[in-house]
RNA sequence: GCACCCGUAGCUCAGCUGGAUAGAGCGUUGCCCUCCGAAGGCAAAGGUCACACGUUCGAAUCGUGUCGGGUGCGCCA
């Protein structure tokens, strides 16, 4: 069994004490030895009046053991109740084990994360493994649009997760610019070229990109080069014009993201696949051709839509069927230059050649069908050390009160990246392309998602966080020497008696609190990022709860004027919820402000 | 025709990789501010988890099939 590294959280405390408990009772002879606990879960009870924690390992080993269920979690009961963390055990149901904690775990638990502060929660599940993740890799042939920024954040924020949960995490950007579409950048650059030189150029001709964003890279042309290229062929001018065009679109792109508070520490050019003395393309095929994954074949017309010219002709494939494709799959044009496939081939080669097994790819959902072959050609090329796994983020529908935004169909008008963050600013698109799991169709509405009220979820989480650096000013008034700062006052607080925070509102706080190790973990493991956006959500609301108890209930407030002792209490309580909400929101990319203006 | 994704409350969606009586927000209904913690909170009503078989102690979750919606289907990226 694999032990963690860092400070186990205590639901993978308690498993590791059943594990014992299981590993007694077979030295015992109650159990048969080396009995399979991989699918003992310990974890928090859906209802919670039965108990802190539940354990379904008397139904899980009971086949095995030959024991009626029941029967068996009365023995592994029995056992626990020995444990010091645990204050008593009870058997429900078809044969749960359900544990109710001392309180002092709560406690203890609530200690650990004021000591543990920006690090709690981290874990070290993924053992410092090297993970790539793949993202936004849009085209450079313009800016970013509302399109691109569902994937972007995505990725972003599940590359941060990973690393929270002790993965070695490089974020990547492939950027496409070797295909035709970056030689008809080039060409529309040198139209903005002529234009910098003082020529009309009226209409842009169909077919070439016509957005205003191309009119600078032709005034860096006209400026670099003056009038030289003009009399050039486009066989020398092209690799001139496309070179900047393509230099110049990255940075507006990078540019973009950047407002986003997006990064990426790689950016792979697909040309220099075949730019440099080696052909990695031609390499990779001759590696998948000697393994016998590629042949010259003919492959039965596509079944859909028809399609205009199409010829049967005897191509090169790789034997995608091989490693579960549907068909096998083109590698070479008719023109003979490579399919898009084929450079993606090399690409993912790479990857595995720089050390990663594990690879992650974001793809827009119209890419879906592009899976099967990738990873069939992974397993190729890499003789099944390598995984990929494709997150497909679904569409954004863009709304603006409940109405759809119209985007005009006129190529070069469209809503950019840009436009939308600079109305509603970073936070608020992160936390609602999070707040919706990756495959669900997502609506996103410009006017809801900076209200100020509990439909907005991005607000009610960081107004939580506001709200306790709000309790944190009030109490200086009982407190005049609160530190200001998040790890001095943290603590400061760290030996506060917080075992007089008793009412269920704040085990419940403390309780959510307890979970965030658990939430992190699973989250990880699923690459599922908007796990975390729903547990803060679910947090704040345990928060907002306690909060307006106080206002019924005084003795329930925070601050308390005469006892400094439970204010002390609850501000370590307040702390250890603005430091988890902190914490969830820096993996989300979120920022948490002390104030709400 | 084939592949992949989706189908859960009137609406928008969660459901912790098979657990107990399926949850939340909005909307609806009813409460909670003469002042100090209402950008909030409490409560009620609302379900054949699309449908049918199957797997097993146990299924919204896994398998097969059907229906409905989306995406894609040599030489675009």
């Amino acid at each position: 069994m694999l032990e963690s590294v860092s400070p186990p959280h205590l639901f993978a405390v308690m498993l590791s004490r059943v594990h014992a408990v299981c590993d007694a009772l077979a030295a015992e002879g109650a159990l048969p030895a080396g009995i399979d606990l991989a699918r003992i879960v310990v974890e928090p009870p859906k209802d919670a009046s039965h108990g802190d924690m539940a354990t379904n390992a008397a139904m899980v080993l009971a086949k095995e053991a030959k024991a009626k269920p029941r029967d068996l979690a009365e023995k592994i009961a029995e056992k626990l109740r020995a444990d010091d963390l645990v204050a008593s055990v009870d058997v429900a149901g078809p044969g749960f084990i359900n544990l109710t904690l001392h309180p002092k775990v709560w406690s203890e638990a609530l200690r650990t994360v004021l000591a543990q502060g920006a690090g709690y929660g981290r874990s070290s599940v993924g053992a410092g493994e090297k993970v790539n993740v793949e993202y936004v890799s849009a085209n450079p042939t313009g800016p970013m649009h509302v399109g691109h920024c569902r994937g972007a954040v995505f990725g972003d924020a599940l590359a941060s997760l990973l690393d929270f949960a002790g993965y070695d995490v490089t974020r990547e950007y492939y950027i496409n610019d070797a295909g035709a579409q970056v030689d008809v950048l080039a060409r529309s650059a040198l139209l903005r070229y002529r234009e910098a030189l003082g020529e009309k150029i009226g209409e842009i001709p169909e077919g070439l990109y016509p957005g205003d964003y191309l009119k600078p890279v032709g005034e860096a042309l006209a400026a670099e080069h003056g009038d030289k290229l003009l009399n050039q062929d486009e066989a020398e001018w092209l690799p001139i014009a496309r070179a900047k065009a393509i230099a110049m679109m990255m940075e507006m792109i990078r540019g973009d993201l950047a407002a986003l508070n997006i990064t990426h520490e790689e950016f792979f050019s697909e040309r220099s696949l075949i730019a440099g003395d080696t052909d990695r393309v031609a390499a990779t095929i001759d590696f998948l051709r000697a393994k016998g994954d590629v042949y010259e074949g003919r492959l039965p017309p596509p079944k859909g839509a028809p399609i205009e010219d199409y010829e049967d002709r005897e191509q090169t494939l790789f034997r995608a069927t091989a490693y579960g494709d549907d068909v096998d799959r083109p590698l070479l044009k008719s023109d003979g230059s490579y399919t898009y496939f084929a450079s993606d081939i090399a690409y993912h080669k790479t990857k595995f050649d720089r050390g990663f097994r594990n690879m992650i790819d974001v793809w827009g959902s119209d890419h879906g069908g592009y899976i099967k072959r990738v990873q069939a050609a992974i397993k190729a090329v890499t003789g099944g050390q390598g995984a990929l796994d494709v997150k497909i983020v679904q569409l954004v529908k863009l709304l603006r009160n409940g109405e759809p935004v119209k985007m005009s169909k006129r190529s070069g008008d469209f809503v950019t990246l840009r436009e939308v963050v600079d109305e509603v600013g970073s936070d608020a698109v992160r936390f609602m392309m999070l707040f919706r799991k990756n495959d669900a169709v997502l609506d996103f509405d410009l006017a809801k998602v900076i209200e100020q009220s509990k439909d907005n979820a991005v607000f009610y989480v960081q107004y939580g966080h506001a709200r306790g650096h709000s309790v944190f000013r009030n109490a200086r008034e009982v407190i005049p020497d609160l530190p200001d700062e998040a790890v001095a006052r943290a603590a400061f607080l760290a030996d506060a008696a917080v075992e007089r925070l008793t009412d269920t509102a704040e085990l419940g706080l403390l309780r959510q609190l307890a979970l965030y190790p658990r939430i992190v973990e699973a989250a990880a493991l699923a690459h599922e990022p908007h796990r975390i956006a729903f547990y803060l959500y679910e947090l704040a609301s345990e928060f907002h709860a306690l909060w307006t108890r106080g206002r019924d209930l005084p003795h329930l407030r925070f601050i308390i004027n005469n006892d400094a002792e439970i204010t002390k209490a609850r501000l370590a309580l307040v702390q250890g919820a603005v430091s988890v909400l902190a914490s969830g929101l820096a993996v989300l990319g979120v920022h948490a402000p002390d104030e709400m203006r």
